[in-house]
This record gives structure tokens, sequence and C-alpha cells, in this order.
DNA sequence: AGCTCTAACAGTGACTCTGC
DNA sequence: GCAGAGTCACTGTTAGAGCT
């Protein structure tokens, strides 16, 4: 998949760090014997992060989760697909006590917003809106994860990133076009309007960070 | 599979209207 | 006034969606 090159950064030519990750675990909800995300552990982070220095794509492994978190500091605007609910829940064994305040955007969560309490899934609007579909599923990296193996692993890696650009696409497509297109449940073709601009600060609010 | 949420559907009861 | 038919609203159940 090619990466997006067309800068889609806020107006006024003040250039924004944005991080786009997404998180795979070692297990199931039935094997952790728990509902919770943080009980499924951890296997890889994937993260798309561009910004006035350019654009990288990175994966890391639960040993280096140290520098992950710098990445993450160093952002605007951190991006994903039902992190709120699932990304962020599932990280905070590993994460430090600061990483739920940081400046999370969850795609899902501003879907919900607009479409009536309902969602959609990271594939059906991948596939309505820009017409592609995930390589894999969640199930099967849970499967590369507990094979272990070089080529599983890399597997693994492939999948994690592929959903990264995928997170990303729709949410640069939604910031210039500012709706998303899904089929719904009932199969339904459902278009929704969002706006993934930034906020405009007020000239209090960033003088108050700064004591 | 776990939990949560919501739409759709079916069933039930209340209400209104009509005819005798 | 009463009985029956039709409509509407509400409730409970079911199914399926999200995430891995």
């Amino acid at each position: 998949m090619a990466l997006i090159t067309t800068s889609i950064y806020p107006p006024g030519g003040d250039v924004k760090t944005e991080v786009f990750w997404d998180v795979e675990t070692k297990s199931f909800f039935d094997e952790a014997g728990s509902w919770d995300p943080a009980d499924l552990g951890v296997s890889l982070v994937s993260v798309y992060r561009r910004g006035g220095f350019g654009e990288e794509i990175r994966s890391f492994w639960e040993k280096d989760f140290d520098e992950l978190w710098k990445v993450f500091r160093d952002a605007d605007r951190i991006i994903g697909f039902n992190t709120l609910g699932f990304d962020i829940p599932a990280m905070k064994p590993y994460a430090p006590a600061d990483f739920a305040t940081l400046p999370h955007f969850d795609i899902l969560d501003k879907v919900k917003l607009v479409n009536f309490g309902r969602g959609a899934s990271l594939n059906a609007i991948a596939r309505g809106t820009l017409g592609v579909e995930k390589i894999d599923s969640g199930a099967n990296a849970i499967a590369y994860w507990k094979k272990g193996d070089a080529a599983s692993l890399a597997l693994l890696r492939k999948y994690c990133e592929a959903d990264v650009a995928i997170t990303r696409d729709i949410y640069d497509f939604a910031l210039k076009n500012k709706f998303l297109k899904f089929t719904d449940k009932w199969n339904n073709a459902r278009q929704v309007e969002v706006d993934f601009t930034y906020p405009v600060e007020t000239t209090s609010v960033k003088q108050s960070s700064l004591f």
C-alpha cells in the first residue's frame, strides 16, 4: 500500500505530529478468562508517525515498549480505531500512568457520535470508504504470535502495519472529505458526516499550559 | 469466546373506533 | 353500553455488531 504523500495538515502552517497505532494481543478473551483487554497481553504495537521530520512506520515488540512511549508523548494526536475501548485498556499493564491522558483520537468513537451510538468495523469502513479490505484477521494475529517462528512473526508485523495504514488512510479521507461510508449490519449503505479537523486552541489555553 | 450496546422483532396490553 | 376489530405503544427477547 502506497504511503500518502499529500500533506493534509491543519491550516495555518502549523505542522502537527500525528501518530497512528494498532495493537495485537497474545490471547483471546476466553483464554484469558476475562473480558478486560488488559488481561490479554500485548504482542506487538505498530505505529505510523508523521510530522515536520517526514514520516515513518515502525513496529514495537514487548521488549521495545520503552521507546514507544517517547513516540506517543511527542505526538499532537494519537489516532487509532476503537483505541478507547480496546487498545488503550490492553496497553494498561505496560503503559506509564499518563498514557491515557495523552491526546488520543478514536475514529470509531467519532463515528458512534454521529451514528446514533452505532459503530462499524474497521473493515466495513475501509471497504465502504476506500474500497480496500483488511489483509488478515485478529484471530490469525494471535495464531501467528503463538507459532513464534520468524515467518509467522513477520506475518503478524505485516498485518499490524497494514491495519495502521488502513486507519491512516481512513483518517486522511475523512479529514479531507468530511464523511465516511460503510455498510451496516443490516446491509444498508450508510454515509456519516465527520469532522476530524483540529479544534482551534485559544491563547489562554496555550499560555496556561506553560505553568 | 467475553462484555456491552443497539436494532429488529414478537408478544402483550391499552386505547380508540365502529356497529349493533 | 357493550363487544369486537384495529391500531398503537411499550416491553422483553434475540441477534449481531464492535475489538483480538
